[in-house]
DNA sequence: AAATTGTTGCAAATTTTTTGCAACTGCATA
DNA sequence: TATGCAGTTGCAAAAAATTTGCAACAATTT
């Protein structure tokens, strides 16, 4: 079920190795980003190195596997990429709650346009996040 | 000049100090966000320690002065916050480049609507940042 | 001007991420 | 299926980013 993952990991010149399989089972199971430390704590003994799975997120990232989140919490998360779906996420600033979403129809391509006329970049990703207060944290 | 910023500090129970206002007027005039070091390395001698300006940065967003942006670049960057006014940013994954604008019309309402009545979130802010390669870096 | 409260510098600690190196593993090929 | 190369891994140490304890100090209140 990750064999298309392998296939493009070793189509890059990389072989498929047991760590990189169980960091991208674990991403591929979690309905919100992960940061490596949690990475290396769902996987079961005996887990890769914390080293290895820095090294392989890295390696994942550069070749489009995954991308990496930043929700103002000092460190970064890692999601996977599918293509043709991306999502976007609502962070609570009181207890950092983090709840996912996909857009049905991510109407930035406006400014995508824009910044492709007015400042000459191609743009290939982008990055929405909202911050807010969840609703338990409203009650108090 | 700085004097709303020093009333709103003092308004929160904090004296306006001279590394605060030397470490705001640096974000005031500065086009991009940034991150502690390039605050420490603008301010001339004598400087304050990086640590009060860690300190104070943190101080200056519980308060709401300032907002702190995630760039993937494993660190956090600093800007002002101006009421009514926000910064998007499009970065250049090859030379790192950052390129900030000012949205017209940030038309992000229909996503925060949809996310308070399907989520229940009151939503008070949004990061949106783009990625792709800037005209220099097409060239090669 | 004194008292109070919060701030600062400094050094050390913590947290996150990267790196060097020797042993090892995946995979191509014979 | 065995062999060899190239890339990977674990481990420990280093580097980078951020936080913290504490004594000296500065900003505001009385």
């Amino acid at each position: 079920m990750l064999r298309k993952v392998a296939q493009i990991i070793r189509g890059h010149g990389h072989p498929y190795t047991l760590s990189r399989e169980l960091i991208l089972k674990v991403l591929k199971n979690s309905a919100i980003p992960l940061s490596p430390k949690e990475i290396y704590q769902a996987i079961p003994e005996p887990k890769p190195n914390l080293a290895t799975i820095y090294r392989n997120l890295n390696l994942a990232e550069k070749i489009g596997l995954v991308r990496s989140v930043e929700l103002r919490e000092g460190f970064k998360r890692y999601e996977m990429v599918k293509k043709g779906f991306h999502k976007h996420r609502i962070v609570c600033r009181v207890c950092r709650r983090i709840q996912s979403f996909t857009p049905k129809d991510c109407n930035l391509k406006v400014f995508e346009n824009m910044i492709t006329k007015q400042f000459g970049f191609m743009v290939d990703d982008h990055v929405l996040e909202f911050y807010g207060v969840c609703p338990n944290c409203q009650k108090k």
